[in-house]
DNA sequence: AATGAAAGCTCTTAGAC
DNA sequence: GTCTAAGAGCTTTCATT
């Protein structure tokens, strides 16, 4: 089963019953949905398709695991500011998608055209991986000390 | 049932089965203990014992829900460096932790201490949530226009 | 839109290899 | 470490309000 049904978004009518819904799921994905029901004060049948209408309507995108990065071995994350050489961009842009290292990538207004995450094994894969962005771009790399905030949802008004 | 049973990582060993286990949460974190069994080829009771080690491991930090930010209103994204002022960098810190709208922040190397991903409902929303930062730090804002490589797996080895 | 009851399926436990 | 079998529990459908 091929989870998420997604549709263009816009602003969607979010009843109070839906952001608890959302909220429980977004602290746990994997919650039953007689588990839910329960949180939100629903029967099953009810909170089941509330969550099939989220998920058609695109509200809900999908669901995923969150894997520590450690132990797969990326004992290091980075951040990288990406500014392409003239006339590179799409290029540059195309590079990055290849690389999984890249586990993210935004584009974005400034000098800096892109800001990418990059996992890494050591420091010394660093210079290996960017060889392949040099070529074409001017970067700038910050290493990851700490994550004060780690991803989680805005208010949801 | 509260799902995380979280431990210190360190590289975990995983074998092949663990990491088919791992890519196909990674595509459906909802995919019923049956059905990831008939992907990794395993009866459903072994699933259910790798997928309950992999997360006391610690491998797998919990399991989350894809929001749409454009469903919940949030029309604009944005990422910001923050640089605090002299003897204000724990409070920056904690002002950042405080202000909801800020949905990732890391700690890095560098001249930039912070890089956050702020969400918002209009630019006008901009100056009135980074007030509370300006105040203690210097900011550099960059607006979110695409993201060509969203959030995925890097390559599990 | 939500509910309750029943059918069907899924998950887990237990015991064996 | 994995499997089969069976009971418990869950999810869904459908008729009802």
């Amino acid at each position: 089963m091929k989870r998420p049904a997604s549709t263009p978004v816009q602003p969607a009518n979010l009843d109070e019953i839906d952001r608890a819904l959302l909220a429980a799921l977004a602290e746990d994905g994997r919650a039953s949905v007689s588990e839910l029901a329960r949180q939100v004060g629903l029967s099953a049948p009810s909170t089941s398709e509330r969550l099939r209408r989220l998920e058609t309507q695109g509200v809900i995108g999908g669901y995923t695991v969150q894997i520590d990065p450690r132990a797969l071995g990326y004992t290091l994350q980075a951040i990288v500011r990406v500014k392409p050489l003239p006339g590179q961009l799409h290029l540059v842009e195309e590079v990055i998608r290849r690389i999984p290292e890249f586990v993210e990538c935004d584009k974005v207004t400034g000098d800096d055209c892109f800001i990418a995450r990059l996992y890494l094994h050591s420091i010394g894969q660093l210079d290996e991986i960017l060889a392949k962005v040099t070529e074409r771009a001017e970067t700038s790399t910050a290493i990851v000390k700490s994550t004060p905030v780690a991803r989680r949802l805005p208010p949801l008004e």
